[in-house]
DNA sequence: CGGAGTTAGTACGTGACGCGAACCAAATTA
DNA sequence: TAATTTGGTTCGCGTCACGTACTAACTCCG
């Protein structure tokens, strides 16, 4: 057995494989923070979204990158529990606006305030001046493609 | 219109939302790497950790955070595509090894090319200094999660 | 005005995915 | 040998995402 004589070394495993295990940690961790709400990531996100936005169902589709018709069911199942509610938008009698209720606000409350414990303690062992490069270097990659 | 005249200067998320986008647009990525060849996210993940390992089932369900029950579909779809393989243990008569086909083998190998490619794209604009910090935060991070 | 096209959203069928519960057979322990 | 544990599968269910087809409302243009 190698694992207590060998104080391996930190393997650096390059950007891609590192970015890649890095997401699958974050969801991973994200996974859990929804599944204690009895929610899913793709629901966890939606609050997420909905908690300063209200936006159409087409809006909704693109920020989240799905088809119109995915958000139509995740929407649905979002509304059955109480989380989200649909209204018809002022001057476009097509359009829907799509906005949290007062348990959805809770609950996306709920879910950030558990994130930031979770994935807060994923980058709990780095120094303050290490977490703080991660968190400019990661926004600095979000920022760059999200929104262009 | 504020986007033309506003430079906007770069916003930093927080070390929590900055991880949580990131691992998004990381996922989004893969995804559609995944897609090119048909497949998902976690038969592309499978793959991957197949590449080094001939693992069992259950062996395999802990390293991807699933139920045992959920591997035996995983693996069952995957060995329809003829990308993996179920092979009896030697000494024990109840497990299984999965292993790559050489169709698996060679779809791995694409996706990780691929991955590559498109992964290191959303680095790309990073210096190569940042860059390489980047990668070594991510491995920091991953190193001290994975494997304790 | 009135039709042609476009846009917003829904309905439906299909497949992948993940879980828990029940189950089986091989292996281990008592 | 009997009881238990371990490795896997099966089944039923809900979620998720997609593509296609469809409706209703809005826009354009003649």
């Amino acid at each position: 057995m190698t694992e207590d004589t060998v104080r391996r070394a930190p393997v650096d495993l390059g950007i891609v494989d590192g970015l890649a295990q890095l997401s699958f940690l974050v969801q991973a961790e994200l996974g859990r923070v929804a599944a204690d709400q009895g929610l899913s990531v793709i629901q966890l996100r939606l609050l997420g979204v909905l908690r300063d936005r209200e936006p159409g169902m087409q809006e909704l589709a693109r920020h989240l990158g799905l088809d119109k018709s995915s958000m139509t069911g995740l929407v649905d199942r979002a509304e059955r529990r109480g989380l989200v509610r649909r209204t018809r938008a002022p001057h476009d009698g097509r359009s829907v606006r799509v906005s949290l209720t007062d348990e959805g606000h809770e609950a996306a409350r709920r879910l950030a305030e558990d994130a930031g414990r979770r994935v807060g303690a994923l980058a709990a062992h780095l120094t303050d001046a290490r977490r703080a490069l991660l968190s400019s270097l990661a926004s600095e990659l979000v920022n760059g493609h999200t929104e262009l």
